[in-house]
DNA sequence: TCTGGGGTCCTAGGACCC
DNA sequence: TCTGGGGTCCTAGGACCC
């Protein structure tokens, strides 16, 4: 069974009111005053509110419309510039590399770190010694930009305390109190428990997680199914060991759009496809993957979706091949009434094996995220342990910090990998890697824990 | 002027294979 | 000649998150 470690050592970092609070830092004139970031046309959304907004009732997810009902004059509504959030995401996170070099970046303005494999002093007092630093490192780096901090002993501990004292906030939950925190708060707090759940857990008298802990397994799989139910349970309990993991791969690249009128002319609607195919394939092609399976997404007048996709027998990343699929699969959708959006996405990618990476003979397979255990069968006879440090000639020094059967996850960091990215290779036959590769150079310390 | 855009994970049924 | 399992892949939809 899963457990949560014995001390208060994942941190959990979201940036307040985050594409707000950096409009507010480069106009010095909207500081103090209600922001509101998100689509400015008749159908835009809201996807940030400055806390000055939050006062009078605008909230992510809203439609703009209805945040300019609700918002005085004079309250600003801005596209948004994703460049400058981009820009100041990075350099938060570089501040969080500094505590460890396990970051899990999980969004813009959101990323968990795990404290326990740096040099850390992790009594409470520590670590609340620590989350005021990083704070203020944050806000004098962004120029002005606030983070709420919370620590715990899982992933779900360190975002709820976040949760709770935020804005500008620091919260740290010993190991220990974790129940105390969590059962007064209602289920709707637990990060997983949307608007559906939250219904089907009230319509049976859960509302607070201490009343979810008084249900049984059996109950809850009933209720919400296998994978959330046990979920849930587990949660009521702050059974929680899901690891931090930097660098994921990504699943599925996809790019939509809604219309300001419905579109009716299968014309528009082609050329809709192919420029929405053109910027999926353009991603796909600067991250050096490709994928089999595309998909059309496809809203009606009335908001009715639906999705059409087709598995093809190889990744494809060629912008004719993904418009030409997602065209054809256009064509078997009841088109009448008008579209409201369209999207395309690319699923089940592949990353390129990089050839000159490594000598042809000797190359290790680059895993793909989904099939670490079939089509790798263990080695024979070699293997790498943690914190065993190896190296290639052109991904820089590294260490191993995870193995298992028939596949070595390695970090790599320097001159030429400045982030330090984690690349995990399947070894298929221990033949194909010799004992002393002559570019697996010794070098670099291996990762504290 | 109702309801963005980018994702992840899960479920369920049917096909197909052993 | 009657009744199976298990496993994987594919498709479609839904919940949820930021």
């Amino acid at each position: 069974m899963q457990g949560m470690r014995s001390e208060a050592s994942v941190l959990h970092l979201d940036l307040d009111a985050f594409f707000a609070a950096v409009e507010q830092r480069d106009k010095p004139s909207l500081r103090g005053k209600p922001v509101v970031v998100g689509g400015t046309g008749g159908r835009g959304v809201v996807s940030t509110a400055s806390y000055e907004a939050r006062a009078y009732g605008a909230r992510s997810a809203m439609s703009t419309a209805e945040a300019r009902r609700r918002c005085p004059p004079g309250t600003a509504f801005l596209g948004g510039r994703f460049a400058a959030y981009s820009i100041t995401s990075r350099v938060v996170m570089d501040q969080l590399r500094e505590l460890s070099p396990l970051v899990e970046q999980v969004s813009v303005d959101e990323a968990y770190v795990d404290l326990a494999a740096g040099d850390h002093d992790l009594s409470v007092g520590g670590l609340t010694a620590l989350a005021r630093d990083l704070k203020e490192r944050i806000r004098t780096a962004t120029g002005g930009v606030n983070g709420s901090v919370g620590i715990g002993s899982s992933k779900t501990m360190a975002k709820i305390g976040s949760e709770l004292d935020k804005p500008d906030g620091l919260l740290v939950v010993p190991a220990g109190s974790e129940l105390d925190v969590l059962h007064p708060l209602p289920v709707r707090s637990l990060p997983g428990v949307g608007p559906a759940t939250g219904d089907r857990l009230s319509a049976v008298g859960v509302r607070t997680v201490g009343d979810l802990h008084e249900r049984s397994l059996t109950d809850l799989v009933a209720l919400v199914g296998q994978a959330h139910g046990g979920g849930l349970f587990r949660l009521a309990r702050a059974l929680d060991d899901r690891p931090v993991v930097p660098d994921r791969e990504a699943k599925s690249v996809s790019a939509e759009r809604t219309y300001a009128t419905d579109l009716t002319d299968l014309g528009r609607l082609q050329n809709e496809i192919r420029w929405l195919a053109d910027r999926v394939v353009a991603r796909l092609q600067k991250e050096g993957t490709a994928g089999r399976t595309v998909t059309l997404k496809f809203r009606r007048y009335d908001f009715t979706t639906l999705t059409r996709s087709q598995t093809l027998p190889q990744p494809v990343d060629d912008a004719r091949t993904v418009s030409e699929v997602a065209t054809r699969l256009l064509a078997g959708i009841d088109r009448t009434g008008g579209v409201r959006l369209l999207g395309v996405g690319v699923s089940g990618l592949a990353t390129y094996v990089q050839g000159d990476l490594f000598a042809p003979d000797e190359a290790p397979v680059v895993l793909d995220p989904e099939d670490d255990e079939e089509e790798t069968p263990a080695p024979q006879s070699r293997s790498w342990h943690p914190g065993q440090d190896v190296a290639h000639a052109d991904m820089g020094a590294g260490w191993v910090w995870g193995s298992g059967l028939g596949r070595v996850t390695v970090r790599f960091e320097g001159p030429l990998t400045p982030p330090g990215p984690v690349r995990t290779y399947a070894v298929d036959d221990p033949e194909l890697v010799p004992a002393d590769p002559p570019d697996w150079r010794r070098t670099g310390p291996p990762p504290p824990g």
